[in-house]
DNA sequence: GGTTACGGT
């Protein structure tokens, strides 16, 4: 009941630490306190004050050793008192508020601070008004009674002290905190194994685990080349009022959600007991945050920075987890101010390459219909002709592929002059491991390619515009791959006896129907035959920018070995022999289409594709229905058959995500012969993409 | 604010 008594003891109006630590009063409320100094901390200039912070300890908290913090706010480094150890201090009108998870004071303007310098006060019962210190502040009035003199005379002489820290502790740790080692960092020069305060927008919500430890992702805009590299889904540019930017063809839930900006600028954070409490209440995806002494380690992968928040041992009460406000731009922190500022930035460049992407479509229908015109000059009945030109173009290319890489279409340095074709911002937007030749075809949609070719024919005076079977012509898509075949990378390339098929005539080569895929026509099994192995496979390819609402046209192409060779960078072999090339082709059209492995594994495709693959010559149909090389001649039915697969096939990859970069690829479309008499069909072909494995 | 960092996918 002694604490009763000391209650009453203290002068009118005053309150007792205790009663703050345990939360009688409620953050804002204004109170008069008056402690002893057990700590301080160096006077420093913040961007707008002078600030300096000091414990306080009465009878109520003698017997911790920590005290209550005083939060001291002035214009002036002169408004701030001097003060030395012990000194008893008599404040007024100051903020009771809860910050770092512990409560303590903070200075308004209405608060006045006095202060007694404690090797002065006298014993009890005389005054202590002689100890007083000189007033600091010019407009802050005295409102020290003998009462409260009294008191402090007493207060301090009755304070047991044990607890506190000696005179020693106290000059060692008030020298210490002079020298503020600023552990600010922005995400791009955080080092592993360190300690960092952070400036952060929470990028993905934090996921609690039974043991309420939280994983989140957060992002300050600027690019650490040790993070991980965050993959866009399904830039869209139907939803440019998105704020979130980047959103999916089927809302993912919140839990899930990333509105991180593309590449390496985001960092996984796992925080423990207490601070995940603060992520618990106040922070949701979107929020900026302040995050102290994060420690950077590699992660358990060993591959990418990740960040730790974990308890203070010493102070296991603090919380090194706080939301930033938005609201006072006026007040803000210049570090979150910047921040906000990349943050602007990076959505603006968002929306532009979104806008572009969209005008891209739109200059691609105009092209489209001004095409048809330049047809005219292309006599249709010259298809011979034109196939021996075609071939040509083939054979230039082949060679040229296997000495030059593709150049890349996105600009290389950032010194590089504002780029105005919006192909090279498509290619800013999608997967940078990718490059295809420059072209100065401009950028269209699948869903406009697989539209029927008309050519203009002159007869008399007239101009009839006629459906055919295929025009020869170059295109430039912004696409992913959501498919490929044969479903066994293995059988990616084929081979021939190279005896047999030395000198290709031109009717196998422009079918590619002279590759021996047949095992039971000998050679294969036997040693002394030589094989040649070329790539021969199909992707199906999806617009990764569909026209509003609609589902994302899809097409088969083929890649030759050419292309193949270009693409991967690998010249064909027997990948169930060659065990290196099979993990090296694996590992590069990763880069190309992502999980897509994994969706078609996890969704039971193999079986049906194995099948399918047996009948996967040209312009055969697989034993599913699905078109594995070639289209029709009916354009209408392609494409009515391709968007309907589609739709199966994307129920079917629901199971799993189909995570992938986007990438602008050159599509080829042409014709070949379907055996039958001048009857033709039209086919597409990649040509020109290099994966860089960089 | 100085130090210093486990604990779990």
């Amino acid at each position: 009941m002694a604490s009763q008594q000391e209650e009453g003891d203290l002068p009118q109006g005053f309150v007792r630490l205790r009663d703050v630590l345990d939360q009688k009063f409620v953050p804002g409320h204004i109170v008069n306190v008056i402690g002893s100094i057990i700590d301080t901390q160096a006077l420093f200039k913040t961007s707008k004050d002078w600030k300096t912070t000091w414990s306080l300890m009465d009878w109520s908290v003698e017997d911790e050793c920590y005290g209550v913090k005083l939060n001291i706010f002035r214009p002036r480094e002169t408004d701030i008192p001097q003060i030395a150890y012990q000194d008893v201090v008599v404040v007024h009108r100051v903020k009771v508020q809860r910050y770092g998870g512990n409560m303590s004071f903070i200075t308004n303007h209405q608060t006045t601070i006095r202060v007694y310098e404690s090797s002065k006060i006298p014993r009890p019962p005389e005054s202590a008004s002689v100890a007083l210190r000189p007033c600091t502040k010019k407009d802050e009035r005295p409102e020290l009674t003998e009462e409260i003199h009294h008191f402090v005379a007493a207060f301090y002489h009755k304070l047991d002290k044990t607890n506190a820290p000696s005179e020693e502790v106290f000059r060692q740790a008030a020298r210490q905190s002079a020298n503020v080692k600023d552990k600010f960092s922005l995400l791009q020069d955080v080092q592993a194994e360190r300690f960092y305060d952070l400036i952060v927008r929470v990028v993905r919500a934090p996921h609690f685990d039974f043991d309420n430890k939280a994983t989140l992702y957060v992002s300050d805009y600027t690019e650490n080349p040790a993070f991980h590299d965050h993959i866009p889904e399904n830039l869209d540019a139907s939803q440019d009022g998105d704020v979130y930017g980047y959103t999916w063809e089927e809302p993912a839930p919140v839990a899930e959600r990333w509105i991180a900006p593309e590449g390496k600028k985001s960092l996984q954070v796992t925080c423990w007991e207490p601070h995940s409490r603060a992520l618990q209440e106040d922070v949701k995806l979107g929020s900026w945050i302040g995050l102290k002494n994060v420690q950077i380690r590699l992660g358990h992968d060993y591959k990418y920075l990740e960040g730790f928040v974990r308890e203070d041992r010493t102070y296991p009460n603090r919380i090194n987890v706080y939301p930033l406000n938005l609201d006072d731009r006026e007040n803000m922190d210049d570090r979150l101010t910047a921040a906000l500022r990349r943050q602007q930035a990076a959505d603006k460049e968002k929306k532009k390459v979104i806008k572009d992407i969209k005008s891209a479509q739109v200059a691609g229908q105009k092209r489209k219909a001004s095409q048809v015109q330049a047809i005219e000059d292309q006599p249709a009945l010259k298809a011979k002709q034109r196939r021996a030109e075609n071939r040509a173009k083939k054979k230039e290319e082949k060679a040229r592929q296997n000495v030059v890489s593709a150049a890349p279409v996105a600009p290389s340095t950032k010194s590089d002059p504002p780029k105005q074709n919006p192909t090279q911002d498509v290619t800013l937007a999608g997967n940078r491991q990718i490059f295809c030749e420059k072209s100065n075809v401009g950028l269209t949609t699948i869903e406009s390619m697989l539209e029927p070719s008309f050519m203009k024919i002159k007869i008399d005076a007239d101009t009839v515009e006629v459906q055919v079977p295929f025009v020869n012509k170059k295109y430039l898509t912004f696409v992913r791959v959501v498919d490929f075949s044969p479903s066994c990378i293995e059988d990616f390339a084929v081979s021939r006896k190279i005896t047999q098929y030395q000198d290709l005539s031109d009717s196998e080569n422009s079918n590619g129907s002279s590759l021996d895929e047949d095992e039971s026509s000998g050679g294969d099994n036997d040693p002394t035959v030589k094989r040649a192995w070329e790539w021969r496979f199909s992707l199906l390819l999806e617009d990764a920018l569909p026209a509003d609402g609609s589902s994302p046209a899809r097409v088969w192409v083929t890649v030759n070995n050419g292309a193949g060779q270009c693409l991967t960078n690998l010249d064909a072999d027997d990948l169930r022999k060659n065990r290196k090339c099979r993990y090296q082709l694996q590992d590069i059209m990763h880069i190309l289409w992502g999980n897509l492995e994994e969706v078609k594994a996890a969704n039971g495709e193999k079986q049906q594709a194995s099948k399918q693959e047996v009948n996967s010559k040209p312009g055969s149909r697989g034993s599913n229905g699905n078109r594995t090389q070639m289209p029709d001649l009916d354009s209408d039915e392609e494409k009515e058959e391709a968007s309907g697969r589609g739709k199966e096939s994307s129920s079917r990859l629901n199971e799993i995500r189909l995570v992938s970069k986007p990438f602008t690829c050159p599509i080829k479309q042409y014709g070949v012969r379907t055996g039958k008499k001048d009857e033709w069909m039209r086919v597409f072909a990649m040509d020109g993409v290099r994966i860089k494995d960089v």
